[in-house]
DNA sequence: CTATAGATAATCT
DNA sequence: GATTATCTATAGG
């Protein structure tokens, strides 16, 4: 079995969005120092009418038309900051949404910022984890290959189930939700 | 356990 | 003016 974990390469963005939530299920992240293992992701695209990018580019989402591999960060109902990994073609505006990691690095700096102590609530939702690391507007359009940021692939395969997204009103049938088999960090349960 | 309201601001119609 | 890739607190079964 493999120890050390992967950095994640250029052409591991470039694979099709939905490999590349998938693919994700399993990647260790790390803001400072602080996070855990993906367990849940959500894959976007512009032909998608749910994904930001769908109207084209704008100021908010100008990071999803920008490199592969750096973070796009945006404000989520005036309160929450939800964190995205720009992926697939150049400038294809894709982008995998972070739901929830599985909390392993930094526990006490996470309950800190979050103010709650249970781990099964620390990074189980997409404003969760970005409250939990510390991640806002300011990472926006950042490389996730550069301080503070660190990104490793998983190492073997994992049991990944897909369903349908959550918190959207269009494009609600594409199944482009991701997690891990059995995690009690998803943000909700993942049914067949 | 489920259901619902309220917070709060950029973007879109 | 309406909508939104959310979360929390509170009320009710």
């Amino acid at each position: 079995m493999r120890v050390a974990a992967q950095i994640l390469s250029r052409a591991f963005f470039q694979q099709p969005v939905a490999q590349l939530a998938a693919d994700l299920i399993g990647a260790t992240l790390l803001v400072d120092g602080v996070g855990g293992t993906v367990v849940e992701t959500e894959a976007y695209d512009q032909s998608d009418p749910a994904s930001h990018s769908f109207r084209g580019r704008t100021l908010r989402n100008a990071a999803m038309f920008g490199p592969v591999g750096h973070a796009y960060v945006y404000r989520s109902y005036g309160i929450h900051w939800c964190l995205n990994l720009v992926c697939g073609a150049e400038a294809s505006g894709s982008a995998v949404l972070i739901r929830a990691i599985e909390p392993v690095i930094g526990l006490d700096v996470m309950r800190g910022r979050r103010g709650v102590s249970d781990a099964l609530r620390l990074c189980s939702g997409p404003g969760r984890l970005c409250q939990a690391l510390g991640i806002t507007g300011a990472l926006d359009g950042r490389p996730l290959d550069a301080p503070p940021f660190a990104l490793a692939g998983r190492s073997g395969t994992l049991p990944v189930a897909a369903g349908r997204r959550i918190g959207i009103t269009r494009g609600v049938e594409t199944p482009w939700r991701f997690g891990l088999s059995g995690s009690a960090f998803l943000s909700r349960p993942l049914r067949a």
